[in-house]
DNA sequence: TGTATTGAATATGTATACATATTGTGCACA
DNA sequence: TGTGCACAATATGTATACATATTCAATACA
């Protein structure tokens, strides 16, 4: 069946708000948006309910949608939560994906290496976020997709440098990672699940290092001081 | 300010999915419902849907809401899956909890345990889903939160009949996890985490039995056979 | 007897008008 | 100049009519 404009409207919104093309926090106005994907306000709130539902936004009674925020609160409960959600859906997804699951992971990993080829960061970082949502929904647990899914639109969100590397050294960095990407979906075909853990705790190492230096960046060097 | 009609279907359809009253898999007639709360089907949709972003409703293009539902694959993950989550969320609870937070937790236990004395199980059902729900938001992590939520939802319907004791050791029972939530209460008070956790895991035991007994319950007598 | 097909009945989905709440601006007044 | 109030402008919330999809039962046909 043919994708309705609700459809596009929600697909849309999560892209933009994954892609930060719409800014954490920011305000969300029905009477535009509506407009925007040729649709009434009715369902376009629904969709709104839908992405209040997924965490992408936040609903306030009589003053509307806001693109869920980023502050200190949510980073530090990020960094605290990510490793064991992770390795937990890990685990699961190696003893319960099925070939059908398998081929799609392979699909969105061969699209991921097309991104960084063509050095299109945004569309990595889509893919790079469909891969892990992939292994969520292999892991077939509500309870923990829940969170994985409220902890990969702030993955994906806080990642958006990540695949446009500027130095040698980074472009190293997303290399590994795609090759994390192969070597985790070779331990989830073979429900090896100790591998995969261990290879999805490696893999969280290496974006945590990135994202704790964009969060918190070397200082400018000295002898600029005078200069700023 | 007061509670507007659409807040009272929420939570008033909240209450009769968690006490059953509405069963697992139960079909919502939205046209029903926004009648039995005398307001019109533009709001009422918007409840279901919020509903659905809570994990008690599951939608369905063009064939409306039914009552999430509990089937063998949803019990398998919610055994696999409560004993982390919960000794997480009560870990953290014990670091961040505040004096606001404290009060509500002891009013709710009193509530508890004065549902237990008037032996009002669906009250006490409900106190105690709410007692686990106010240690979930001590914890101030949105991404277990949602998994926590979803989780004492499966779970406060799966005890409907724990606190409903027919027999003296399954009063005692009910008694031990009275006692065992006032622990928790003065372990979280004092921040003492590692208490907190062991005592919430020496709870989740307690009320998986009760679970895992009503689930797979002991074989009829043999001598009964020829009645059958 | 079993299976398709048609159409009425019923339910969900969408657009629009109107009701209510919030926000912003100009003006009076201290 | 600053503060508070009134009122207009704007945004969100709700009811209703109509559009579209699904379901079910009656009937035709193999």
């Amino acid at each position: 069946m043919p994708l309705s404009s609700k459809d596009k409207a929600l697909s849309d919104l999560r892209l933009r708000i994954l892609s930060t093309d719409i800014a954490p926090g920011a305000d969300l106005d029905e009477a535009r948006l509506s407009d925007t994907y040729g649709i009434s306000r009715t369902p376009l709130r629904e969709v709104l309910q839908k992405l209040a539902g997924e965490g992408f936004v936040m609903l306030a009674p009589n003053r509307g949608a806001k693109v869920a925020s980023m502050d200190l609160s949510t980073m530090r409960s990020f960094f605290q939560t990510a490793p064991m959600i992770y390795a937990s859906i890990a685990r699961l997804a190696a003893g319960a994906r099925n070939e059908e699951q398998m081929r799609d992971l392979k699909e969105v990993q061969a699209q991921f290496r097309q991104a960084l080829l063509e050095q299109d960061s945004g569309a990595a970082a889509l893919a790079n976020h469909r891969f892990h949502a992939l292994i969520g929904e292999m892991a077939h647990n509500v309870y923990l997709s829940a969170a994985l899914q409220r902890l990969l639109i702030d993955h994906t969100r806080m990642s958006q440098t990540f695949y446009a590397p500027a130095s040698d050294d980074d472009r190293a960095l997303v290399e590994t990672a795609a090759d994390q990407h192969d070597a985790m979906i070779a331990a989830i075909e073979a429900q090896d699940a100790e591998t995969v853990v261990q290879l999805t705790l490696d893999h969280w190492d290496l974006s945590r290092n990135r994202m704790e230096r964009f969060v918190r960046p070397d200082p400018l060097p000295m002898e600029n001081a005078h200069a700023v």
